[in-house]
DNA sequence: TTAACTGCAAACCCTTTGCACGGTG
DNA sequence: CACCGTGCAAAGGGTTTGCAGTTAA
């Protein structure tokens, strides 16, 4: 039976608002502002859960510790912000990937990573 | 004025050894049969080290701290199978990632990563 | 009521850093 | 001999866990 809580509340709203990947300790920053007195144990707790339910997806960058957002968008991929380190979503995919398998290799996902300076940090 | 001491020979033999991408922590527990009394602090301070004198490539995969290998080889990506977890080498590229970039963004370098099943796990 | 959930703090793991000593060139 | 590199220990981040108290259903 899973519980409609303020810190449960608190932390799917950061994560609808931002509509960006963002990692637990960033999550527990933002999330502090709504839900008063809110421990980072909590924040990483919720995550496991909300994760089992479905309603997160991870996100996994190369060399990094994962991070989350609201599952349901359609196929897209992520770019970070070498300045912020901030993560957005990239719409739109080569979608020709098979190309490049090594013979007998059969293809079931692939990710891509861009990698620059933001808008904000041009 | 770079040293070759026992340390850096036993850190630089470990990686030739084994020949695939290794953590600081791996790298660590092997390289101690080979220079006893070795501290985890030089193991992080030589890789830094190695990877500024261009001896080492970070290998990071997703959602995964970095591994290290020995540098060499040109630009590639890699593919993970799904069943044996190895990683391989992808020769290819699509070459063509600008028309993916949000508005105002810049593109400075990019990830690929294909997962699937290799050929002898087919 | 009662069991899921929470906050706190301690414990872990990985990584970095300060410091005095030791080994390389 | 000069000084870079090392080991140790402590500090610093992120993540997990034990426990007693709280709260949603």
């Amino acid at each position: 039976m899973e519980r409609n809580t303020a810190q449960r509340r608190a932390i799917h709203r950061v994560l609808e608002h931002t509509g960006r990947p963002m990692g637990p300790p960033e999550i527990f920053e933002a999330a502090k502002g709504l839900a008063p007195g809110l421990g980072i144990a909590t924040v990483y707790r919720t995550i496991k859960r909300l994760l089992d339910e479905g309603v997160l997806t991870p996100v996994e960058l190369p060399g990094e510790a994962p991070r989350y957002e609201l599952a349901g968008k359609g196929h897209h991929h992520h770019f970070r912000c070498s300045k912020c380190n901030r993560v957005f979503d990239v719409d739109g995919c080569p979608n020709a990937f098979k190309q490049y398998l090594p013979r007998g290799f059969s293809l079931e996902r692939h990710e891509m990573f861009l990698f620059g300076r933001c808008n904000e940090c041009a």
